[in-house]
DNA sequence: TGCTGGCACTCACGTGGGAAGAGTGCCAGG
DNA sequence: CCTGGCACTCTTCCCACGTGAGTGCCAGCA
């Protein structure tokens, strides 16, 4: 096990990394932390460190820079997230009150995180499958297509048109309107699917094949998982990486485009609190340079979508980590609120 | 005026440093052109060309390269637009024909976009202005609470909430539905305003203040400008930019971002075709060194919004402006089938 | 056992001087 | 008005060298 000064020596080396982007020696170090200690014995915990595999040198004659392995020790143990000052947190909250719908409010999350990480945010809408059903609108758009628009919870809407099988009478619509919504307003994405089980069986036979179509495109909106959509901002940001442009940033770029994979990386962190996924711990390639910094929020306890922000490993974790947990935690207010 | 060889020389130096990024010389010009003159007349040509401003010469000893100005001639008349072979139209109407939805259209196109121009691809949304109305829905989530609905005719839907002055019955709402969709479903947004002036009269008095709101927040939501939403996609291609990144490639990135400057951009574009902006052309600083190819695109013969690529000035502007008109057209048709 | 100072060693990096090569401008001749 | 020739200008590439930061190791000391 690593001695105590070891830790405070990794420690020193992940902060003055962060800050100068420059591989940091053992003179450096004592000079801007006092250890109490000398260089050479700073050289020996150094050597010892990277034995272990928390920091390497890119070459022979020059400083340590933290590895992969190195940051997760010093975000697991040796640093705290931090929070966010008094008047910072209420420009967060000024700034997302202005909102006026939920596509409001995910735009200025991703703004103002981007901005306040000085990195890419990411910002995941509140996702359908633990949402609940606020109403379902049927319209008759031609004797033989519908459309339908669902409305959740979380005020988001979303339409689809159906085409019927058949011809479908307006009072058949408005029947199929008001069980539909006396069955599945107020509850859950997942329970719909036995609720309205055996509504075709309340229909004149000539309009089951049509309830059936509705229904099922209902069902299929529910669970269609692309419908969880992403946005992104302060790529920017990227141009801050590293000096080495062209095969830093692109990889990152042509990442960040795949919403499917943010998706999924998203979806991995399980933690309650704020997941940091370093490196190599993200699964995809071009996001091996990259951390991820995420965490969930949502209108009431629970978390219903994710947000976070991506940038190089070299980040300054415990205040990006501050600034991603109180913008999820004001954006849930501001979604509770509304 | 110039003369019929000057201009030839010009198409030649355009399509040499498009196609190869380097300053182009008098001798390689004349090895890859047959022009039918020699290095020594081509210089010649090189240095009137380069005193009217088309061309310019990044250091002493070095080939020339057109500039803004050359580029607006070799688009305005030295090259036409290169059509998409039969194969690549077959792709792009394959590519789009599986959209489920607009939201999906419009993510398609701008895959579709990116992929084949290698640039950054814009796809303004179908703006509301010029759209009309196919129905507008209330519905009472709570006694003084409605949720106004508006579905467009191309198949956009938007929502907003209604915090009514005073409570307001189902009928009254049933009423203001009926009397609302009858005058004003398949008109302009632009004549809904006069078409629902007199409707609060029809209320009891009581209702009036509800019903004035209700209309006040209808016509917001038709005007808003901002609800113009922009996709954007392929920015990795920006690493295909130049060789100095950095600085290159962070202005544009802001400003892509920066929504409002490019739907600016794009509604500045009256032109009924393809229109062009080549560097400087451009209203916003950050995209002072790319030009910007876009075109209007609609269900029917109006266009309704646009799309574009942004991309370095130094591109094949043939080959861009056929795949944004193709794109354009297909996307079109896609829209007026749905 | 652990810390310290000293010392030799290793590289990356910046500098400066050529040499090479591409491209130009100009001129005299056809 | 076009052409070949020629001198000139720069950029770019390469190499060699000195510099300095940083290391590893060792012997001495608490």
């Amino acid at each position: 096990m690593l001695s105590e000064r070891r830790l405070q020596v990794l420690r020193a080396i992940v902060q003055d990394y962060v800050g100068t982007e420059e591989p940091v020696g053992s003179k450096a170090l004592t000079e801007r932390h006092n250890l109490g200690v000398s260089p050479a014995t700073v050289r020996n915990d150094m050597a010892a460190l990277e034995d272990e595999g928390f920091i390497a040198q890119p070459h022979t004659s020059a400083g340590r820079i933290p590895t992969d392995k190195g940051y997760r020790l010093f975000v697991d143990k040796l640093a705290g997230v931090k929070p966010m000052t008094a008047p910072e947190r209420r420009a967060i909250q000024n700034f997302l009150e202005g909102s006026v719908d939920l596509d409001d409010v995910v735009a200025r999350t991703v703004r103002l995180l981007a901005q306040l990480t000085r990195q890419v945010a990411v910002v995941q809408y509140p996702s359908l499958t633990r949402s609940t059903v606020r109403h379902v609108e049927l319209l008759s758009l031609a004797p033989a297509r519908v459309m339908l628009v669902l409305i959740t919870d979380t005020g988001r809407v979303e339409q689809r048109m159906v085409d019927c099988p058949a011809p479908f009478g307006e009072s058949a619509l408005a029947d199929l309107r008001a069980r539909l919504n006396s069955r599945v307003a107020g509850r859950r994405f997942a329970d719909v699917p036995k609720l309205v089980e055996d509504l075709p069986d309340a229909f004149e036979p000539e309009d089951r094949g049509t309830v059936s179509t509705v229904l099922s495109t209902l069902l299929e909106t529910l669970v269609e998982e692309n419908e969880e959509r992403l946005m992104i901002g302060g790529t920017a940001n990227l141009t801050r990486f590293g000096h080495d442009f062209p095969f830093t940033i692109r990889p990152v770029l042509e990442a960040l485009e795949e919403h499917v994979v943010l998706l999924k990386l998203l979806g991995e962190a399980k933690d309650p609190g704020v997941t940091v996924r370093i490196g190599h711990e993200n699964a995809h390639e071009g996001l091996n340079s990259t951390s991820v910094v995420s965490v969930g929020y949502g209108s009431g306890g629970e978390a219903v979508a994710k947000l976070g922000v991506v940038g190089p490993t070299r980040m300054d974790y415990p205040g990006t980590m501050g600034a991603v947990r109180a913008v999820a935690r004001y954006v849930g207010q501001i979604l509770a609120e509304s």
